[in-house]
DNA sequence: GCGGTAATTAATCAAGTGTATAATTTGAGA
DNA sequence: TCTCAAATTATACACTTGATTAATTACCGC
């Protein structure tokens, strides 16, 4: 009787493969489906392998929540580019009502873990940082907008400001991602860079420059 | 050996219960916290009792996830009164901004169902109901609201204001139920009128009429 | 090549899960 | 008051879960 074969990993390779199939395990299966085994099998592993990379199942689950949202911001921060700060604001806009930024699975991982924040003091905290990179992102974008076109605003409405659009651009990205109308790419971008000008007070023509 | 004593409820008495049970457990442990025997304990019943009101565990999961969002739209809408629509629309966004919609155990229990909506066909239907209802408050709002005001906009236009409303009051939920930042009730709901009002192109002073 | 350490598997465990069923109690109607 | 169906409890079962440990394998340094 032969055992299967398998040859060794670095560290980082094992533990990126198990978060992402504990990523994946979550968006197709639940929070509940992502079980020891079902991970590792994912991962083309066995269930012990998981406890030599991190220490149980609540160490996995927060990290594969930290890898998860950076790397959800940097997706959406990647549409930014190097422009003005006007473009760079459409840039994001952008990004995040479409995939794969806005997208169901995205959507269902987030949403698994957001349950269990409250729950768990581990995550809570992930899930602080996380959440803070991204509106901080918005503010100094609003910031960096106000100054660049000779209306600088104070830190007050600026946070105001980022407070607001932060808020639009998760519920268009909740909405889309839901799926429950059917949206055509170009309507949701042009729906959010109007909206987003609208609040602004700018001219929505000017995002198409 | 005694056995504990009891008493029988009319069957729509238990299954408040046990659905209210149930979404305390969700809420206070996650949706992998509402176990049979938790939910059970919590109703002060016995965990057999579970299988006579609902067929199985996934049956009172998807009841509660029902009376959870007729429970939450209503609320919302409790809020609206019976004047103008421009009044009714202002009330039904205080109310989506403030406990008790706005809430860190409502966002938990909403979370944990989203995330599992997509593994679930069931939760998926109910939900799309749930979802479709709230729309719809708004966008018949709006509807009226562009009438009352005389400029009439056609079904298109008022179903894309819903859409950006909607995604708008869901964002601000989300930021101040998470509890991230330090609102005061004051702040929120004047951040959410002025900023539906500067979508919608009217004078934030209107809303507080 | 070869030995030894680290990585991986395999097998097992105790605890907790949802479900099923039989035994008991309650309370309404005669 | 008594009866009996309906409601509730108690117990048990088969299964899954996360964790643990010993046995085996791969590969790096010599």
């Amino acid at each position: 009787m032969t055992r299967r074969a398998f040859h060794h990993e670095p560290e980082a390779v094992r533990q990126n493969d198990l978060i992402a199939a504990t990523l994946d395990s979550i968006g197709e299966l639940g929070l509940a489906g992502a079980t020891v085994r079902e991970v590792a099998y994912r991962a083309g592993v066995t269930p012990g392998l998981i406890r030599r990379y991190f220490d149980n199942k609540e160490r996995l689950v927060a990290a594969a929540y930290r890898t998860f949202i950076s790397d959800l911001i940097a997706k959406a921060e990647a549409g930014c580019g190097d422009g003005t700060a006007l473009s760079r604001l459409a840039g994001l806009i952008r990004a995040s009502v479409t995939a794969p930024v806005a997208d169901g699975r995205t959507l269902s991982i987030w949403a698994a873990f957001i349950g269990a924040v409250h729950s768990d003091p581990v995550m809570a905290e992930a899930h602080r940082e996380g959440y803070q990179a991204f509106r901080d992102l918005i503010e100094r974008l609003v910031g960096e907008l106000s100054a660049e076109r000779g209306a600088p605003a104070s830190p007050a409405e600026n946070r105001r400001m980022a407070i607001v659009l932060n808020a639009l651009l998760d519920g268009l990205w909740i909405e889309i991602s839901m799926g429950g109308d059917d949206f055509s790419e170009l309507d949701v971008v042009s729906i959010a860079l109007e909206s987003v000008a609208v609040l602004l007070g700018i001219d929505p023509a000017e995002f198409r420059e």
